[in-house]
DNA sequence: TTTGTAATTGAATCTCATC
DNA sequence: AGATGAGATTCAATTACAA
């Protein structure tokens, strides 16, 4: 009888169920990511967020006008031999990822032209849905020194769920308000990280590649709810740590380096706690009870018999039955359905659509009706 | 002895030299752009650009709120089995384009995030050289009409290089020009190709994905010298060739579609010689830096849960939730309607009504930190 | 003729609970 | 698992048309 090969179905490494830990809430796993991973138990994550070396394959030193030498990324962890090595590496963390996110959680990616492609295929090969790309755009990049080429500003991340069935969770409300009312777009302006924020040690930057706690925030704020876990392979000095313990979330992280471990250790015990859980969540009509159209009837705000009107100077009339479907000649069925066959249109909200009269006779939309019934609740 | 391969190395259909063409400057070869570019002599263009189909993989129909039906990409050219025939497809024509070619000579590709991924890591597998990804900025998106998503308001550009080694052309000066005097960006704010510019056919557009002329421009103003040949294998209805001609540049052109091949032969009959100023399209930094009150906490200049006053001695106090909203009693919205209602007032610039404490305690207007921002960009 | 308002439209992987 | 039905959801730019 064969052995079974190490790399399963969907190439996870198989752990006996002894070996596994129960979720490490808050906790930094020291060693590698995939190792890390696989220690975990299956669907137990709701979101993972990755910054992978970027495979940025540099040349020799970079020497800008005023003859300075650019500090570039020259990591070991940042060498591969190919482009066969470093798709091998994604695959293994991707798939490791892939196997401790629940089903409808989602995963982020960072990464700039040099990678991106080949995670982006690879997360593509593996059963992702991409759900945007978004574009991190800097207000403040690195200038292109030898003028020949177009000044780097920006790099990549996808967003994309663990299936095209899944439905991870948007928070689309928080991130409308969050632009002033207008749908967030996928480019994002935000700076890098500098000044008080990026971490030293001994006056040299702690991590070559850390991010922007802003970029986490909005990440994080967008995809997520209050009491989830967020798991980053490529913990680094825990930038998603800090994002998420701020906005009452849980983070998990995986680092090798005892160095970075050491600086987000210190960084994360500075976080205080957690603002009021509402004031993470923004309401909206979707995250609203449910009020049925009858529920109107019932509370005596409308009587079977009368008549809703609806489009502009009473174009349209519809008569409410007792069981809280209208009628408009041969017509008959709920506010949505009447509302779209009386306008001929595809879809119609019956909420808007139709309005009622008041006392003095003015016409009001019966959702007025409606956000008095929630507003009892 | 075996019969050799139809694809010789580097997948590159044999030809015999006498069904070679010499080059046909400023004609639409009819066809299949593989077929096309294969009886093209080798190393022969300086440039090709390339619009290849998205494979979008739409579902079906997506209505608008205001109940009209959104006219989507459903062309049978964008129609694909799965990734393996996307892939294939891609390798082929990337292969072909690589062919002709000049060692020197660059590549573009335009494509979003359903196929770029894909485009890309065939690029790289098959040698050629990422100089940049360009981000396409769209001023006029499509919204995200279900709230589902952040909006798909970008498109992706890669231009490389045949090779590591080549030297491709790039008119730096030429583009930190057009931008007032700072280096072209990585990121450009483009609008769509609508109102007069979108060819119609009977009062329909000729073509679903009509780029603008204003992107073609930029690319063959910044990568390619005066009569240069730009070699278009999806010509569509002859963007590419209508930019190259008023630029003074070459252009050769694949298209399949009679149609379309009918509309870019008028089209390209109208066009003069002289380049067309409004194609210039300059971002004004003036209007750009909106800053919504949201990207103060991102940044970490306020925190949720912080609190702010409003008029004279601390008469009004709301506090920061995480989406960037304040909260005042039960009222909840921006820091304009919240200050508003606190004052009953018709309207109120939050801005400068909203202060908060500094380490001091002193009160200071959020303005200032949003002027802290605007300076960092 | 001018001005204000309504309608149209763009590469779109666009819901979710319940039966 | 697939069908059904309630009901939530849009930004910028241009064109068409009414006043």
């Amino acid at each position: 009888m064969p052995l079974p090969h190490p790399l399963g179905v969907d190439g996870i490494v198989a752990f006996a169920d002894s070996e596994r830990m129960s979720l490490p809430l808050d906790t930094i796993l020291e060693g590698d990511c995939i190792a890390g991973m696989n220690r975990l138990p299956a669907g137990s994550v709701d979101l993972v967020f990755a910054d992978p070396p970027y495979n940025l394959q540099l040349g020799g030193d970079l020497i800008r006008p005023n003859a300075t030498r650019v500090d570039g990324v020259d990591e070991d962890w940042d060498r591969f031999a190919n482009f066969a090595a470093y798709d091998a590496f994604t695959r293994d963390w991707v798939a490791a990822a892939r196997r401790v996110l629940k089903p409808d959680g989602a995963l982020w990616v960072i990464g700039s032209y040099h990678n991106i492609h080949r995670v982006g295929t690879i997360l593509q090969d593996q059963g992702f849905w991409l759900l945007n790309d978004i574009v991190w755009r800097k207000t403040n990049p690195m200038p292109n020194f030898m003028g020949t080429r177009f000044t780097n500003a920006h790099e990549t991340l996808l967003w994309c769920a663990r299936s095209a069935e899944a439905r991870p969770t948007f928070n689309y409300a928080t991130m409308k308000a969050l632009n002033d009312d207008l749908q967030m777009r996928s480019d994002w302006m935000l700076p890098l990280c500098v000044g008080q924020e990026r971490l030293k040690t001994d006056g040299r930057k702690t991590h070559p590649t850390q991010k922007p706690e802003s970029l986490l925030y909005r990440i994080i704020l967008a995809t997520t709810r209050p009491g989830d876990v967020v798991l980053d392979p490529f913990f680094g000095t825990g930038t998603t740590g800090a994002a998420a313990l701020k906005l009452g979330r849980h983070y998990i992280g995986c680092e090798r380096d005892p160095d970075y471990i050491k600086a987000a250790r210190a960084r994360l015990a500075e976080v205080g706690p957690a603002p009021d859980p509402a004031l993470l969540v923004t309401p909206s009509r979707r995250t609203e009870p449910r009020i049925p159209f009858g529920a109107l009837i019932e509370a005596g705000m409308l009587k079977p018999g009368q008549t809703l009107f609806g489009g502009a100077r009473r174009a349209h009339a519809a008569i409410i039955a007792a069981d809280g479907t209208v009628c408009c000649g041969s017509v008959r069925g709920s506010i949505h359905k009447v509302g779209a066959q009386v306008q001929e249109a595809l879809a119609c909200n019956g909420w808007t659509f139709w309005h009622y009269e008041d006392e003095t006779g003015a016409l009001l939309p019966i959702d007025r009706l409606r956000e008095r019934i929630r507003a009892e609740i």
